[in-house]
DNA sequence: ACGCAATATAACTCAATGCTATGCAATTGG
DNA sequence: CCAATTGCATAGCATTGAGTTATATTGCGT
């Protein structure tokens, strides 16, 4: 005998709520509907499923056994629901999102746990790679988002790309080092330290040498390598080396007071950061609500960044 | 969002057995049919439920969570199937029946006790009285069956009375007992032993009566009176006790060899044992199939009872 | 016994679901 | 790499079932 999951639904209303009218009520439907379909049921059955000729509606053995049925359908549909609505909302749900090592850890790791404060029931799936990677992750459909720093205008077939902070590289050193309060460095000072360089396929490996470059230093004692944004941070605190970095890592950093930058201007890097997204296919409610948070936390840093730099509190 | 419980059925099962033709297959429907539901039920829920474009169908977030759930509703609405196929098969349910403590302790249990080996999830809940209470309880449907003697023709309203085993009185006493061989006995040979009387408000007590009475002994020694059936049998067999009981408890109790009827003539009482149902109300499967079982057991009763006249087997 | 409240029935409408036929896309095999 | 196959999507149509309101009927309490 086969049955209808929403006649059992109905009965178990029926059953529960004492009433057809009530239960009616309790569905959203009119009385003669129940009152119909639990006839029919009946009919198919062969059986009553209600006491015949008693008034408040007492269930037969049979009724009794298909309502506690229909109550778990009721449970499943209801948490259905639920489970849809809080998808829907991006409350739920994974976000792969992948980015450059150092803005990853020192920069998004930050945002991430807010984001994970507010919605807790969101898997944020994180990986580290570089632009190229990160493109063909995205482009394939293996990553939900990228942040990374883009070159403007290299916009590949069926991606986004929004910026969302000036790409400016900084050389970094730590709070007490000798190089930190002097104004007008020159040349010959920065020459004389230690270097610490970024991975050789990081994008930042690419910015040092050409800052070097830039700044006609062509040879540097290289202390350190290949170190995650952690290690190098270890390594500039308990030494005098130096090395280049996003300014808003040090800046993130500033509550420490471990790390400064040097007052040397160098020259913008040809790329803004900025968050890579596909636009052929529909984004799920879970990334794009973390895509609008990184968005906006990253607004709020740009205009914290502004603001310092105006005041240069943070430096003093 | 509210959802129908047969579209999250129809999502688990396309999910399940991994497409949609053979999901369709699943369900005994055609494949557009599935195709076209989710189809609208992706459209109202602004989400995909399968990843686009891809082949084995692969369930998204959502699509894998809403399956979950039609799982669960798909597994209660089956075991509603099964709940309701056990319960119109008489296989499930419960049964009241009630009757007169002789017969049901006597004859009845060993029946139930048949009836339970063959269907073990019918409940059987039993209970003694008298024939104006049985049919009482009858009428008013606290009882589904009465096992009791009965008048011929005695039928009153909404009550059907099913004939069962002619009623047949003798005087009992135990195997050994100095009357039990001897043949043509006389009423002098029965005054002479004590007597055990049935409870006072028992048919056998009036049985007892009228055939004390016809035999015209007016005056026995009581011994004992009001035990069950139990109680009279170990009486009886301690002892050269007489009482009355209905050949059929005798006959059942062949086997051991404890009990056996005098070889006197008693008038038939005039009562059948009977089966009483209500006629006003649709009968419960499992009720129908415990009163053929009853019926059919009696019937074989009866045959076995005369087939053993006949021959006198049991009595030699 | 009467009145109230709840259920059953009637008559009708329409959305949803079923089907077959067919187009289209993805995967597989040569 | 192209062709064949398999499987999903779409179209058009028929039918069932579920929803509605209006109304009759039936238990139950006073």
């Amino acid at each position: 005998m086969q049955l209808d999951p929403n006649h059992l639904l109905m009965l178990a209303a029926v059953v529960d709520e004492g009433g057809l009218t009530s239960g009616a009520h309790a569905l959203g439907k009119s009385q003669p509907s129940l009152s119909r379909t639990l006839a029919a049921l009946e009919a198919r059955l062969g059986q009553p499923l209600f006491e015949k000729g008693r008034r408040p509606l007492v269930p037969t053995e049979l009724g009794a056994a298909l309502a506690a049925q229909g109550r778990i359908i009721w449970q499943a549909s209801g948490e259905a629901s639920v489970q849809a609505d809080l998808y829907i909302g991006g409350k739920t749900g994974a976000v792969r999102v992948a980015g450059t090592p150092v803005f990853m850890d020192a920069v998004i790791a930050t945002m991430i746990a807010g984001f994970q404060q507010a919605h807790p029931n969101v898997r944020i799936d994180q990986s580290y790679g570089y632009a190229e990677t990160l493109m063909r992750d995205v482009e394939s459909g293996a990553l939900d988002l990228a942040i990374c720093p883009l070159p403007p205008g290299d916009l590949p077939e069926p991606i986004a790309f929004e910026e969302i902070l000036q790409g400016r590289n900084v050389i970094a050193c730590r709070m007490g080092h000798p190089l930190a309060r002097k104004r007008a460095l020159r040349l010959e000072d920065i020459a004389n330290y230690p270097w610490i360089a970024p991975p050789t396929n990081s994008p930042l490996y690419q910015d040092l040498r050409a800052i070097l470059h830039e700044i006609e230093v062509d040879d540097v004692k290289v202390s350190f390598s290949g170190g995650s944004i952690s290690a190098v941070r270890t390594v500039l605190e308990g030494s005098d080396s130096l090395t280049i970095l996003p300014y808003s890592v040090i800046f993130m950093m500033r509550q420490q007071k471990a790390l400064t930058a040097l007052d040397i201007r160098i020259k913008h890097v040809p790329r803004n950061l900025g968050i890579i997204s596909p636009t052929d296919r529909p984004v799920r409610p879970a990334v794009r609500r973390f895509h609008r948070y990184i968005a906006s936390e990253f607004k709020a840093l740009a205009r914290s960044i502004s603001h310092a730099q105006q005041n240069s509190v943070w430096r003093a």
